[in-house]
DNA sequence: CCAAACCCTACCCTAACGTGATGGTAGGGT
DNA sequence: ACCCTACCATCACGTTAGGGTAGGGTTTGG
């Protein structure tokens, strides 16, 4: 029966778009650029994607909004899993931590902006 | 001594850079796209801006986080300036409306992605 | 075994600017 | 008249993050 959407810890690049709600166009660029690389192929060349695949493009989508190019968030995700071991990590951390917030506020700027440029249509639709 | 923000009524594109936060480049963009064309040049070919042309380039700013294609945006401006008295405006700005509240309703969802990354950075530089 | 469903690479395309390179203009100073 | 500096102009190509499509293999359920 093989259910598609089985949990078998292993999926192809379908399955993994259907559940991060990405487009297979957009993973198999994460995949070129490398921020996020099939774990494996099949012998006939199709990308398989493991359960810490699929957590890792959670993040990766969860952080998008942020703004980072694709090659800090790999630089990111790197800090993240290798743990804050390594030299220096924590500097970075912080360095990237402040970026964060910036962007951070600028959205919720925007956001406001958003608000009053609706209700500015509201008025004149009304 | 000349000054350069003086009130004079019409600028050229440096002082409606400053003025607006935006950058030259973006600034020609949209005269390049008709988003905002410049209402005059002067002999030597310098574009010259007036105050309505300040007032709409910050609308046009305001919106900008909505995420409309430039095109878009200066079809809506039409709507506004125009008034809604046209045939068929009161329709399309209530589509403008809907995309636009579904717009925003992203930004809020993604700036609430954003806290949720943000606060888990904050753990692991801990 | 076969066909439907899925996947591959390779390529060109887009928006909204950024980034020089190179050269003209505004207008006050000497 | 001439110069100087700050400001502006137009190319023209680069970038980012994918979208779209062509042409052709692969998997898998029946």
């Amino acid at each position: 029966m093989t259910a598609k959407t089985s949990s078998a810890s292993t999926m192809h690049i379908g399955e993994l778009a259907e559940r991060t709600g990405l487009s297979l166009r957009t993973i198999r660029h994460y995949d070129e650029v490398g921020l996020l690389p099939a774990t494996a192929r099949t012998d006939g060349g199709f990308r398989v994607y493991s359960q810490d695949d699929f957590e890792r493009l959670m993040v990766i989508k969860q952080m998008k909004p942020l703004g980072f190019p694709l090659e800090e968030m790999a630089e990111i995700l790197g800090l993240l899993t290798d743990g804050p071991g390594a030299p220096g990590s924590a500097v970075r951390i912080a360095e990237i931590l402040e970026q964060a917030a910036h962007q951070r506020a600028k959205m919720a700027r925007n956001l406001a902006q958003a608000d009053d440029f609706i209700s500015m249509l509201r008025r004149l639709g009304a």
